[in-house]
DNA sequence: TGAAATGTTGGGGCG
DNA sequence: ACGCCCCAACATTTC
């Protein structure tokens, strides 16, 4: 018998690892370790997803004639510990390429007979390189090469039966509270891709700059545990576009497959350069000035900075554990460019907060924002979160949504409530700096501060 | 996947 | 009718 180690591949259809423990018929252990490591860290709501979604897939395997077994505890002990319970003779895993996971992958293979496959992206972060082997670390060629290379249509077909447990111990999934605003599992997962590129897809090159619509895929989430595989998202856009001549849906395809790829970019920059996560990718913005501000920082993470669009996606955060696209690079700009707090503070808050908070694709994003990483924003690319709001929420709907205390505020104002005379805001129950906060900084001097101290750093 | 500052142009008010 | 000025609208440059 093989083990099959789950790790971000909640899944049965396209799943390489299953189907490599499989392949030579001598049946399969499906196991999940709950590594004290994961456990430890502070992310309730990422937690709540990937439980329920292990239930999900526990139950899956059982119909199908097999189970799940659980074990806790340092992988490199638990799994040679239950290979010699069961005699087994290979354990197949999803490679995963962040720091944390290739130093454990790599204790465990000098214990157990341990195959990594790859089936986290599309293709593996070291065959989109240079002709020399050599990393992008430019979005453009990066994407170019990856869509230059063979794309197979071919993916794993989820098994319709598995051979029976032999009886062994297990512990229980830990329970969590539901995960309302994302039902969880591969069902769902796909159920989504589908509506998805059966509407919105069409106009999504421009709505999913909206954060009062639903443009997005609102896939995140599922990729991020791979209860959704990249590969089957790709190939399913790829077919939508081929078998359309709506030139809408098509162009919304190939927008949408580049955001697909903004991911597996930014899995390569973290497996090609793990120090990200500790520090800057450009040495010449390590030594920025940044703010001390704790009451800031708290405001920024509470949503009560008095910017409404800062604070709508806050909250939209804290409610749900998810924010909208357009929304995370206005608040990550505003942490790091108008109240000038160490973008790590942001990565942090939103590792802690986000249900599909994955490390690669967060600490990208933020370095990106802040201008100290790989094909970063200019350090003088300023958002300007009226402007943004005016944009991208042109009637405040969004706002509203989240921050209920301004519903009755005119569509004028919605953006910029501090503009408002005594007597309008009464009239409207909104007394700035009663029962919504003064702007914390001005924006205009925020931006001349930020220029400065990233001219000096 | 910016926004602000600065420059240019052209219509219209007005003496 | 003419020249001057204002400024909106758009373009370009700068941060």
């Amino acid at each position: 018998m093989n083990i099959w180690w789950i790790r971000r591949d909640i899944r049965l259809h396209d799943t390489p690892a299953l189907a490599g423990a499989l392949e030579k018929g001598r049946g399969v252990l499906p196991v999940f370790v709950l590594d004290e490591h994961l456990l430890a860290k502070p992310a309730e709501k990422r937690q709540a997803f990937l439980f329920s979604g292990l239930r999900a897939l526990e139950d899956d395997l059982h119909r199908l004639g097999s189970g799940l077994v659980v074990r806790s505890g340092d992988p490199a002990e638990v799994l040679p510990q239950l290979a010699s319970e069961i005699e087994a003779y290979t354990v197949y895993a999803e490679e995963d390429y962040s720091p944390y996971a290739v130093q454990r992958d790599r204790e465990l293979a000098g214990k157990v007979d341990l195959k990594l496959v790859h089936g986290l992206g599309v293709h593996p972060p070291a065959l989109v390189t240079k002709a020399d082997g050599s990393p992008y670390t430019v979005f453009t060629p990066f994407s170019k090469v990856w869509k230059a290379l063979p794309f197979s249509n071919y993916t794993h077909p989820a098994p319709t039966s598995l051979p029976p447990l032999p009886s062994l111990t297990s512990e229980e999934i830990p329970a969590t509270p539901s995960t309302d605003h994302f039902p969880t599992g591969e069902m769902e997962a796909l159920r989504r891709l589908d509506a998805f590129l059966s509407g919105p897809v069409r106009d999504y090159a421009d709505a999913r700059n909206r954060m009062d619509l639903d443009g997005t895929s609102s896939l995140s989430p599922y990729l991020r545990f791979g209860m959704l595989s990249a590969r089957t998202a790709v190939s399913a856009a790829m077919e939508t576009a081929r078998e359309t001549d709506d030139t809408m849906v098509r162009k919304g395809c190939e927008v949408w497959i580049n955001e697909l790829i903004w991911r597996e970019f930014y899995q390569a920059i973290l497996y090609h350069f793990p120090f990200v996560l500790k520090t800057a990718f450009n040495a010449g913005l390590r030594n920025i000035p940044w703010r001390n501000a704790p009451a800031e920082l708290q405001a920024w993470q509470q949503g009560l900075t008095g910017y409404p669009v800062v604070d709508a996606a806050m909250r939209q955060l804290n409610a749900t554990g998810w924010m909208h696209n357009r929304a995370r690079m206005i608040t990550a700009s505003f942490l790091v460019k108008d109240l000038l707090i160490n973008w790590q503070e942001g990565e942090r808050w939103f590792m802690q907060n986000l249900v599909d908070g994955d490390p690669a694709a967060n600490n990208g994003s933020w370095q990106w924002t802040a201008g100290t990483g790989t094909d970063a924003a200019p350090y003088f690319r300023i958002f300007n979160p009226v402007l943004q709001g005016k944009k991208f929420d042109p009637l405040g709907v969004y706002v509203r949504r989240w921050v209920p205390e301004l519903a009755n505020v005119p569509d004028r104002y919605i953006h910029t409530p501090w503009e408002m005379s005594p007597l309008e805001q009464s009239a409207v129950n909104v007394i700035i700096g009663r029962n919504y906060p003064q702007p914390i900084v001005d924006h205009a001097s925020a931006r001349e501060r930020t220029l400065k101290a990233y001219k000096g750093g």
